[in-house]
DNA sequence: TCAATATATGAAACACGTTTCATTACGCGG
DNA sequence: CCGCGTAATGAAACGTGTTTCATATATTGA
């Protein structure tokens, strides 16, 4: 690998010139840049990044930290970021934490090691302490932590108001909804939840909350969870949850000879790809992906270089798809 | 952010004696150590990871090169790559060609930048000639460029055999099989398809290439070709493709009131999570994510390390899974 | 007791680009 | 012809951690 400073020897210059080059930051006389750029190619010069950025304190990576890169939410989420990312002249670092806090936590100490520009937080286990010293840009997605840290959601309390609107369209008497196990106030998708109940009780329609942990996604165990719920609570005619699980209802419906809408009405929540990929299109609440990433990225970047961010506080619109299965 | 500079102010010592607490690597009087430490901790020292990689030439950053991690087959790789590369100690950065030639090569020349180690390929679309003046550790995924670089594949040979077999065994008559587009020989996973075709033909069933765009993996655009297909060609009775075209199958038999496996057997190649998903579980020729991403990393990381590998070439069992669909 | 070794620490160079400051040359207005 | 602004380039410092080499003290063995 070859350097700026045998890259000026063979030109003739000195190394600023060849940085100026480089940067196209100064005048630098035509026939000198040629000279220059004529010696870059000969070496097959590449600049290195590490040295640049430790100049620059910048790296020009941003991270994200996901539980799992393989659960189809965080990989539409992590696909669109990339996307978005590289056109805005950043790289992505994939981090996940595979549900550990350790790792978490591990993570989190090196995101303050200069490696990585900023921080986009798609899962947070750790204790609220932990961001208190934080000292990198960081934007939250779906929780909340304090008011310093910029947080993009979607709007889950329409979302829950809409799926509540679809039950009632489809005279359910009983609705069970599938939430992650120790979601709390702080997580802004429960207020989906929240909302969920509030209105089905207004109009006398019982609920049932059962948790579970989504992020497994062991898509068998979603299966035999939805035939037992199924079975043990016969009168059940409703169910909003995630996507996957959205898919093991439907299939335990099919099992249990429920006939879908009628005896039990489905609507998914997210939006992923997968519910496309059934034989009937399944009702869905969309977050919107590809808008969600870019404000996400539009922000932390802004913050990135210290501009300011009028709202630091975003909700994005969700989208009611009607399917097969309300 | 506070310096090892400051650090060593703070304890009086030299810088170089806290660069050796850091890194444990000689002699420190254990007073002189606790007095740094506590320095370190004051001043919530965290070493600068890109000063660090700067001398060391050495980032702790691997990339993978995926043409779209959405795509539950690159995601699922991408999940097991990134936890084995925690494991050891490195971290992963995410970048995707979005099937643009130019950002393939844009990222190729990053990463001569010395901001990564090492390169994971899970694509490739760019020139051969590319890779002959590559100035770092990589390695291929079921793409064969040339003796020098390795590569890792799975055996396709065997898993077209197995498909074969099952189709043998289903008394097929004419299967179709849905490939990649532009998939040439030097793509490994063809072979899988030239196998399949040997065997069938040596056993008088027809067989009919059907080339496809899978990295787009419009799922609508699958069902609707899968729908043409059996349409057209009514005499098919078998079909073997990647696990979501698999499912769209499986759909349109549907549609068609084709009885699946009596009227059409269906195996599906890969393995990813999506044949688990359906409401019978689709015969799979699965390959082995996690003893195929553990294998790729502990080469990388030894050419990272300049030791020997002694086979450069490792082709990875595939495991075959009977479902429903044969 | 003296040499040899182990322990402990610091000064300075280094990795590689970038930027500031200084310097030289040139052209132009007055 | 002087002074000033602009063009063009270089020397040197910088960013932050690591390592080599040098130095000094303490301990061990003969």
């Amino acid at each position: 690998m070859s350097t700026i400073r045998e890259v000026a020897k063979r030109a003739g210059v000195a190394v600023c010139t060849v940085s100026r080059v480089l940067n196209n930051s100064a005048y630098v006389a035509p026939e000198t840049k040629e000279r220059i750029e004529k010696a870059m190619e000969e070496l097959n010069y590449i600049p290195n990044e590490l040295a640049r950025g430790m100049f620059k304190q910048k790296a020009g990576i941003i991270a994200i930290l996901v539980p799992n890169i393989k659960h189809p939410f965080f990989s539409s989420l992590a696909n669109h970021i990339e996307q978005y990312l590289y056109e805005k002249g950043y790289k992505l670092m994939l981090c996940s934490t595979a549900g550990d806090v350790e790792r978490e936590k591990a993570y989190m100490r090196f995101f303050e090691s200069n490696m990585v520009d900023g921080v986009i937080m798609a899962v947070s286990n750790i204790e609220k302490e932990y961001y208190e010293n934080f000292n990198k840009p960081i934007i939250m997605l779906d929780y909340f932590v304090n008011d310093n840290i910029p947080l993009v959601v979607s709007d889950h309390k329409t979302g829950g108001r809409l799926a509540a609107q679809e039950f009632i369209n489809n005279h359910c008497k009983y609705v069970v909804h599938l939430c992650d196990e120790g979601m709390v106030n702080d997580v802004i998708s429960y207020q989906g939840h929240l909302e969920l109940e509030r209105i089905l009780h207004e109009n006398n329609i019982k609920t049932r909350k059962v948790e579970i942990k989504w992020n497994t996604f062991d898509f068998l165990g979603f299966k035999n969870l939805a035939q037992t719920i199924l079975e043990y609570y016969p009168e059940i005619d409703g169910v909003m949850c995630a996507d996957i699980p959205a898919v093991a209802f439907l299939n335990a419906a099919s099992s249990l000879n429920k006939k879908v809408p009628d005896d039990l009405a489905i609507v998914a929540y997210d939006g992923t790809y997968i519910t496309n990929m059934q034989e009937r299109k399944i009702t869905t609440i969309m977050q919107q992906f590809e808008k969600f990433s870019k404000t996400v990225v539009d922000i932390l970047i802004k913050k990135i270089n210290k501009e300011p961010v009028e709202n630091i506080n975003i909700r994005i619109p969700v989208i009611f798809e009607k399917g097969d299965t309300t």
